[in-house]
DNA sequence: ATGATTGGATAGCGATACTCTCTAATACTA
DNA sequence: TAGTATTAGAGAGTATCGCTATCCAATCAT
């Protein structure tokens, strides 16, 4: 397969496949001369996914590059790999200052109230920190009650989740750095659909 | 309070308040002459509304502004209101063809699985729509059972939402489509740190 | 009186994600 | 085999976004 006709199988335009070879996204196709070079189904594969990322997941270039270079390359640590995809993904946030003692109160004390581990090292805590911030400074606050009842039904679904994890390793990274890339999307539509079916039930009530 | 004292109280740059009362986001002061004018506190809360949109939750000043309206002056639907908000946020999907008579058919039998309204004018539908197909697309398919799992918990937190949803309904409203958006970032980190910690104790165990 | 500040308007800037153009080499097509 | 189409590769161009900078005349603070 040339690249028009991965463009075609794709519904990616040429030139856009051209620009995600150069970025990096892509690996380019087996040169069979200095002008052709052919492309097979792991190429379709991976445009597909790049699309998945950049497109419904909102990711940046950028971002998707260190995401994908992940899932090609993860090192053999379930929780670091984890660490450096979810470090990637948006909202993303500054490290705090390295002297401060206590640089993320409010998640620290949501995650001990959860009983879940804290490692102010891990990018979404400060995540968390600066959406309770943003929420606090909007004055919507969010109080330690709901981060307990949001952080247990999460928690159910992350167990869910970590369940089904493939017992190889490599695929047990890719199948959580990027089930937390695409399942994000899914679990914010079905939040807001819930939202909806429960305010539509209270309309009826009217 | 003059422009450069709301500058210094909310940390925003003169020329960006400038630029948000240009592009509506921000109701202008009250003029005093043809040079001055006055700005007070509901100044000062709005810009730190402002600021969480655009920044946590990741909405563009085009998106944001169109939340800020729906805040400003909702209509006395909830349902509809919400369901505008819901469609100004990211990530935008395009409506179904007019004619195509079941359009988002995963969408759907998730929904009548978990036993929710469906309702396919409602842009969460096609949002959820889109994120299976990523996910699928991306070689990452989203289960039934998955689903269904996902559905029930956030179906918690959103029942958990809506029991404390002012009684008031412009008050409501605000509740609503604030919450949506600011807690958005919120069950995202959680949800990563749920993965964090369950990984980590998998990696305990090895 | 004088220097700083303001509202209002316009222009510029840096990043992003493409998209277009170009060239020379190569590959199908008649 | 002549002619047309396609390709790789690289660079430049484009549109949008979210500011940011500059300018002006009016006005304020001292």
């Amino acid at each position: 397969m040339r690249i028009s006709g991965l463009a075609h199988a794709s519904g990616v335009a040429v030139a856009t496949i051209k620009y995600y070879l150069r970025e990096g996204l892509l690996h380019a196709g087996v040169a069979t001369s200095a002008t052709q070079a052919t492309y097979d189904d792991s190429h379709l594969r991976r445009l597909r996914l790049i699309r998945a990322l950049t497109g419904p997941v909102g990711l940046s270039v950028q971002q998707a590059r260190t995401i994908l270079a992940l899932v090609d390359d993860p090192g053999d640590d379930l929780y670091a790999t984890l660490g450096r995809a979810v470090g990637a993904l948006p909202p993303s946030t500054d490290a705090a200052a390295a002297g401060d003692p206590d640089p993320y109160p409010h998640a620290r004390a949501a995650l001990e109230a959860l009983g879940q581990v804290y490692d102010p090292r891990f990018p979404a805590v400060a995540q968390l920190e600066a959406a309770l911030a943003a929420a606090e400074d909007a004055g919507l606050p969010i109080s330690p009650e709901r981060l307990l009842a949001y952080g247990r039904s999460l928690r159910e679904l992350a167990a869910y989740d970590l369940e089904r994890m493939p017992a190889e390793p490599r695929a047990a990274v890719e199948y959580t750095v990027l089930g937390t890339a695409l399942y994000e999307p899914v679990v914010l539509a079905l939040r807001r659909l819930a939202h909806q079916d429960v305010a539509a039930r209270l309309d009826l009530g009217r």
